[in-house]
DNA sequence: ATGGTTGATCCTCAA
């Protein structure tokens, strides 16, 4: 099973690219960010047609998430608990794959917080506490389950390009970083450090200042995982073709691929 | 010293 997380900046102005991109690449599952359109305009169609179910949480103008699946798409559910006055749409989940190998998804695009310090950083700081109090809950179920998403966090300063440069933004304060291993060290597994577990392995990369051709990158799409997750993982890595191309996103997809379930305890 | 880019919507904001 392979699951990717992709923040494509954009359905509209991305969509003959994210099709090349699922034509090309095969993944399962996707869970997509920044889609900055409402639910009702989703190309839905342009993704059933490839034999992808969609679940959808828009917004006009800003944010968005979805998943695609075409390996069931089950249970969804909209939305992070914790704040019911919380008008944006940054959270979605839902249960993909059959019988023992199922696994339970979540798509999240975390705040960014810029500029720092104020209420966008207050806003983030809160959001992520609400998402640690969730994530205990779901992990106290002990099934396997994903967290992937934007997290507009570098955990570490090997996620970041130039550490000065950014010791001003939101993505790089302590505060951040104190919360997203506070998630993390609950029991989830980072995927790609996994695989990569020194230095740079960057997946976003600024449109600004040829940023892309000189790799001054930031590492903040994260894929974490459940105990019961983390059994099954057989890979995972970063796909940096689509970042070089043409009207590319500023972001690139980050993948992972589990195994079956084990067939006996 | 501060520039530089993109997307969606409204005449700017968010990233």
């Amino acid at each position: 099973m392979r699951i990717a997380t992709f923040n494509i900046n954009g359905i509209g102005a991305r969509l003959p690219r994210l099709l090349e991109w699922l034509d090309e690449f095969g993944p399962d599952v996707v869970c997509l960010q920044e889609i900055k359109t409402q639910t009702d305009s989703f190309p839905r169609l342009e993704f059933e047609t490839r034999g992808y179910a969609c679940a959808v949480h828009g917004q006009k103008g800003f944010n968005g998430v979805a998943i695609l699946s075409r390996i069931g798409l089950e249970d969804v559910s909209i939305g992070l608990p914790g704040d019911e006055t919380d008008e944006q749409s940054r959270f979605i989940e839902a249960t993909v794959g059959e019988g023992r190998s199922a696994v339970r998804v979540a798509c999240l695009y975390l705040p960014n917080g810029n500029p720092q310090p104020g209420p966008k950083f207050d806003y983030k700081l809160a959001w992520m506490r609400r998402l640690i109090a969730h994530a205990r809950a779901e992990l106290a179920r002990e099934r396997p389950y994903i967290l992937a998403g934007d997290y507009n966090v570098c955990p570490r300063d090997e996620d970041v390009w130039d550490v000065a440069k950014m010791a001003d933004d939101a993505l790089t304060q302590p505060e951040s970083r104190a919360l997203f291993h506070e998630l993390l060290w609950l029991g989830f597994t980072d995927a790609i450090r996994t695989f990569q577990p020194k230095g740079h392995a960057f997946t976003y990369w600024d449109y600004q200042a040829g940023a892309w051709n000189k790799d001054w990158g930031l590492r903040i799409d994260h894929m974490l995982l459940s105990p019961q997750a983390a059994d099954r993982l057989a890979a995972a890595g970063i796909d940096r073709k689509p970042r070089g191309r043409e009207k590319a996103s500023d972001h690139t997809p980050v993948w992972c691929e589990l195994s079956n379930s084990r067939t006996s305890a």
